[in-house]
RNA sequence: GGCGCCGUAGCCAAGUGGUAAGGCAGAGGUCUGCAAAACCUCUAUUCGUCGGUUCGAUUCCGACCGGCGCCUCCA
C-alpha cells in the first residue's frame, strides 16, 4: 500500500514522494492569534492532524511546523482597540489555541514559529527578492513582488492573470504598485502600527512583514537549518487560502530559491452552517472552547468531522454531533468489551482475523487520499463482528481478544475517537457504592421495586447503571445538552 | 464576468460504467427481574431535473434548476 494524496498543483491523486524518505517535512498554515479560533479553522487544523498521524503510522518521520500570525492587520486593529500591544493582545489567543489543540486531541507540531519573532528572516527574504530585482521600493515606503518577473503566476489558483482585476477588490494601496496584482511583501510603518509595538526597521524602510511573507520566510528558514533544502514536501491549509496566500507564497519562494517551494499541495474544505462556511464575518461561528463547555468530548468532534472526506464541505448541525457523539459512544463499548476480554495468551481466533482487517483496511483507506470516511466504516463493521464474537462466547485468549484490542488501539493511534475518561468526583464515587451496595441487597431479596427506586435516584444525580453478570456497573451520564 | 465546489434515505454521509459503504435516528426480534449494552432482521427499485453516449449510468457528456466558495491579507 502506498499513500497518494490529492495535490492541488495538479487538481489529482498522485502518490506521495518525499524528497528524502522516511523524512517528510510538513507545513500547516496556523491561526491568526487575533481571536479564538472557531471550529471552522479547526475542522482544517484536524484533517491535518489527521494526515500528520497517519503518515507517522505509515512510518515516515514528519518534521511539522505550524506558523503563528501575530502581526497582521486583525491583530494590529484588536490591539488598538482594546489599548494594549500587539504582544500582549495575542499572548492569551496563543495559549487558547495550544489548549483548543489539546482539547481537540491534535497533536503538537515540532515548530511554532511566530511571525513577531522571525522577522529578521523575512527581511532576508525581502532582501533576497529585491537582490534578484522581482521585488521593489514603491513611493509608498513598502515592498511589493512583481509578479509579471514570475510567469507561473497563477499556476495553483488557475486564476488567469488577466482576469485577476475583473471583480476583485480594489485596494487602497494599488495606486503604489507597479502592476495592481502585485502583493506587499514588507508595509510600511503607520503610526498605528508603531502605536501597538508593530513595526520593524529594514534596510528598505521601517515596516511590517506582508502576510504572504511570514510563510515562506519561516519555513524555508526551518527546513533550510534543519535539512538543508529549500522544499517542503507537504503544504497545507484551507481551499480559502489557494488565493491569493499560497499562490503568493509560491510566487515569492521559487523566486527567492530558484526551488520548487512544496511537492505537494493539500486543501482542506470549509465547515458549514446551513450550508454557509462558517466564519466570524457570518457570526455563524463556535469555538472549540464553546463546545468543551458543553461538556462535548472531543472524540464526538473528531468522529464528526471524519466522516467526511477532507475534500468536500461539512456542513455542522447539533443533532449530526448528538450522532457523532453516540458514535463514540458505541466505539467505547466496544473498547471496554475487548479490553476485559483481551487476556494474557496469543490464540488465533475469529477476532485474530478480524484485527487483520481492521489495520489493514484503515490504512488503505487512508492512503487513498486520507479517505477518513472510508475508515470509519472499516472501524464500525470491525466493532459489529467484534460484539458478535465476544456475544458467542469468542473471549479472551482462545478468542484472540489482545490481538483485537490491540489492532483498535493501534488505529486509534491515528483516528483517535475513543470516548475521554470521565473524570469521577471521589464524594459522588462513594455515594453511589453506597447506594448500589443497597440497591444490590434489594434485587437479591427480589425486591425490584426498591432497587428501581435507587435506579431512579441515580438517574436523577446524572449516574447510569448497567447489570452485567460481573456485577453493576456505573457511568456517568452523557452531559445534556 | 473568471475560476471552482456541491445536490445520494428522517439526519451526517461513502462509493463505483454493471446495478447503492458506514454512523445516527426509527420499527420488529433475541437477551435482561426491568433496563442498558450487544446481536439479528427491516428501513433509498434509487442517487437534483431533462436529454445524450453505452449492452448497461448514480457513476461519462451536455443543458437546466437549486445551494455554496474564491477572485489581494478568510482555515
Amino acid at each position: 500500500m502506498t499513500l497518494a494524496l490529492h495535490n492541488t498543483l495538479t487538481r489529482a491523486v498522485e502518490p506521495f514522494q518525499p524528497f528524502a524518505p522516511p523524512r517528510v517535512t510538513l507545513y500547516t498554515c496556523g491561526p491568526t492569534v487575533w481571536n479564538y479560533a472557531h471550529l471552522g479553522n479547526f475542522r482544517t487544523f484536524l484533517f491535518e492532524d489527521l494526515l500528520r498521524r497517519h503518515l507517522e503510522s505509515s512510518g515516515y518521520e514528519v518534521f511539522h511546523i505550524m506558523n503563528l500570525t501575530d502581526v497582521d492587520d486583525r491583530t494590529i486593529k484588536a490591539a488598538a482597540a482594546a489599548g494594549t500591544s500587539l504582544a500582549e493582545h495575542t499572548e492569551p489567543y496563543t495559549q487558547a489555541f495550544f489548549e483548543d489543540c489539546a482539547y481537540l486531541r491534535i497533536r503538537p507540531a515540532h515548530l511554532y514559529p511566530r511571525a513577531t519573532q522571525e522577522v529578521p528572516a523575512m527581511i532576508a527574504l525581502v532582501e533576497r527578492l529585491l537582490a534578484k530585482g522581482v521585488a521593489y521600493r514603491s513611493e509608498d515606503g513598502s515592498v511589493y513582488f512583481a509578479i509579471e518577473k514570475f510567469p507561473t503566476y497563477g499556476r495553483l489558483s488557475r486564476l488567469d492573470r488577466r482576469e485577476l482585476k475583473i471583480g476583485a477588490r480594489v485596494a487602497s494601496d494599488e495606486y503604489a504598485k507597479d502592476d495592481p496584482r502585485d502583493f506587499a511583501l514588507w508595509k510600511k510603518a503607520t503610526p498605528e502600527d508603531d502605536a501597538v509595538g508593530a513595526g520593524w526597521d529594514a534596510p528598505f524602510g521601517r515596516g511590517r512583514p506582508g502576510w504572504h511573507l511570514e510563510c515562506s520566510a519561516m519555513s524555508l528558514q526551518a527546513i533550510h537549518a534543519r535539512f538543508g533544502v529549500e522544499t517542503l514536501d507537504l503544504h497545507a491549509g484551507g481551499v480559502d487560502l489557494i488565493f491569493p496566500h499560497h499562490e503568493d507564497e509560491i510566487a515569492q519562494s521559487e523566486a527567492a530559491t530558484g526551488q520548487p517551494f512544496a511537492r505537494c499541495w493539500l486543501h482542506g474544505e470549509f465547515l458549514n452552517v446551513r450550508g454557509t462556511k462558517m466564519s466570524k464575518r457570518f457570526g455563524n461561528f463556535l469555538t472549540a472552547r464553546d463546545l468543551r463547555e458543553q461538556g462535548v468530548d472531543a472524540a464526538a468532534v473528531r468522529l464528526l468531522f471524519w466522516q467526511t472526506h477532507y475534500r468536500q464541505p461539512l456542513d455542522f448541525n447539533d443533532a449530526a454531533l448528538d450522532g457523532a457523539r453516540e458514535g463514540v459512544k458505541r466505539l467505547g463499548e466496544c473498547h471496554a468489551r475487548l479490553h476485559a476480554a483481551a487476556g494474557t495468551g496469543r490464540g488465533d481466533g475469529p477476532l485474530v482475523a478480524l484485527a487483520r482487517t481492521l489495520e489493514h483496511d484503515v490504512a488503505a483507506a487512508l492512503d487513498d487520499d486520507l479517505s477518513a470516511p472510508r475508515a470509519l466504516a472499516a472501524l464500525f463493521e470491525f466493532v459489529r463482528v467484534a460484539n458478535r464474537e465476544l456475544d458467542h462466547g469468542a473471549s479472551g485468549a482462545e478468542g484472540g481478544g489482545a490481538a483485537a484490542l490491540a489492532a483498535l488501539e493501534r488505529v486509534m493511534t491515528v483516528l483517535d475517537v475513543l470516548p475521554s475518561p470521565p473524570t469521577v468526583d471521589p464524594a459522588l464515587a462513594s455515594w453511589v457504592e453506597e447506594r448500589l451496595a443497597a440497591r444490590e441487597k434489594a434485587r437479591k431479596a427480589k425486591d425490584f421495586a426498591a432497587a428501581d427506586r435507587i435506579r431512579a435516584e441515580l438517574k436523577a444525580r446524572g449516574v447510569d447503571l448497567d447489570d452485567t453478570p460481573a456485577g453493576t456497573k456505573w457511568r456517568h451520564a452523557r452531559p445534556g445538552p
